[in-house]
DNA sequence: GCGAGCGCGTGACAAAAGTCACTGCCAGGC
DNA sequence: GCCTGGCAGTGACTTTTGTCACGCGCTCGC
């Protein structure tokens, strides 16, 4: 296996910081996963633990003796955390940064399956059913994560069933999305879709503006990606609402311009 | 609430039926959920209990208190166990029968995501994370379950956490299913779904003959419900495939002729 | 400053998916 | 028997989706 290290420093982040600054950043792009992989553990990532709802059930003895056995990895952006298929070895909590969970079609399609905020944990599946990962991950941003080997997690949940509770939370809330995301594949056209991506982006990290709710894209090819199409048909369909006059495209600012216009073409396509 | 009481009695099914002849037979097709409902409390549902994987950690003592508070319900075909958007009562464990988890468009189709065997539970995602169920659940065949309530459910898992380490693992073979739908959805051609899924179906439940093996088809409204897409391109495609020499189509019952044929099908339009 | 590479917009198609409207068949109830 | 209702098959379209092939403009590194 190759270990591909990133030139790039991590970008550190506040108290979310641990202080193990020697852990090289790791990132590769076909990583297969059965490892010779060495972590080196990190020196005290308690806090690192204590800020994961996760985990929050846990006293200060038990934060300790995780914190032990748990690995701080960080990926610059960009970087894979697992390819779909390879051996699972165990649980990521995000601690910095975005992750995105996602399908690669034979012909090289991508189809974004849940993007990760901190705090979440992903992989759960391999964890406790043995199969090998589902879906690849990689880094949308400058990363940390901390690592906990399946038995570590098993036996954590054994002796502390409120966190294998809070997993299927976790694991419950991302069954949902996927649900979601069927149900939009499956019912609606293209424009549904898109639009309702742009809704939902309004919704949690739209900033308001005098003329509307302004977000900021991707790139056509990722949010092809999101919405389970191609690049072309995202540039077209963003043209249309355009003209539309439903939003205004800058580049990659967009404002709503009339989100009860969208709203009613979403009602109105189902 | 509305509760339909059908005529229809409920079969016994061998030894997992347990004592309880009394329990009436429920069903209803907008069943909101948040009941008046009166469950009969089963009088020795251990036997049911114990043959759950589910709950193969518990001992005698454990599963004759969980007895007490489970609940077997049972449905006839049609029936609805619970409605996509209704609240959540508590966790369903089949005992027989088998049972569809779907979603349903407001223009009325239907996307099957998963069909539940014995000794699967569902519904397990608002029982750990508190929201409404996130799809329908409806009975294919006469069908018993046992109904513990949330409460209960997480209670146990607090105290006997193999249970919640085995819920993990059935929330994740869902998991993968539901995956699969959505790369099935997002790459691929109705044709392709469903020579995927009468590969599946030869595969789990064929029955070997001197031509190949034979599968017996739902109604073609079902099918596409499972493929996701519509009655006339299951029709379509079906009367292709035959014409095309990969399958012999007699009624509900199809020969897959072509195995290998089908499987590099497959493989070539990916 | 300039070439390479990337992201984007678009026209022209081709293919797939979905809709509508009918027809025919068969089983069950009266 | 006859009517009704639920499946199934199909022709004739329309819409959507996806593909290919370009052209354009920006940025980045040399």
């Amino acid at each position: 296996m190759t270990v591909v290290m990133r030139g790039r420093p991590p970008r550190h982040r506040g108290d979310q910081v641990v202080g193990a600054g020697g852990t090289p950043t790791r990132g590769l792009s076909n990583d297969h996963g059965t490892s010779d992989d060495k972590m080196t553990p990190v020196s005290s990532p308690v806090v690192s633990l204590q800020a994961q709802p996760l985990f929050a059930a846990l006293d200060e003895a038990e934060l300790t003796s995780l914190a032990d056995r748990a690995h701080l990895r960080r990926y610059a952006q960009g970087d894979v955390l697992f390819a779909e298929g390879s051996a699972c070895e165990g649980l990521y909590v995000l601690v910095s940064g975005r992750v995105k969970i996602f399908k690669t079609s034979a012909s090289g399609r991508e189809q974004i399956l849940a993007v990760e905020e901190p705090g979440s944990s992903f992989a759960e599946l391999p964890v406790f059913d043995g199969g090998p990962y589902p879906a690849s991950a990689s880094a949308m941003s400058d990363t940390e994560v901390l690592f906990i080997s399946r038995s570590d997690v098993r036996a954590l949940c054994l002796e502390r069933p409120e966190v294998a509770l809070k997993i299927l939370q976790v694991v419950a809330a991302r069954q949902r999305r996927v649900v979601a995301v069927i149900e939009e594949l499956s019912f609606t056209t293209v424009r549904h879709r898109l639009v309702s991506w742009l809704l939902r982006q309004a919704a949690t990290s739209g900033r308001p503006s005098a003329r509307g709710s302004i977000i900021t894209l991707p790139s056509h090819q990722e949010l092809a990606a999101h919405v389970g199409t191609v690049r072309e048909l995202v540039s077209r369909n963003l043209t249309r609402l355009q003209a539309q006059g439903f939003i205004a495209v800058e580049a990659r600012v967009i404002t709503i311009l009339d989100l009860q216009g969208l709203e009613a073409d979403l009602a109105a396509s189902e």
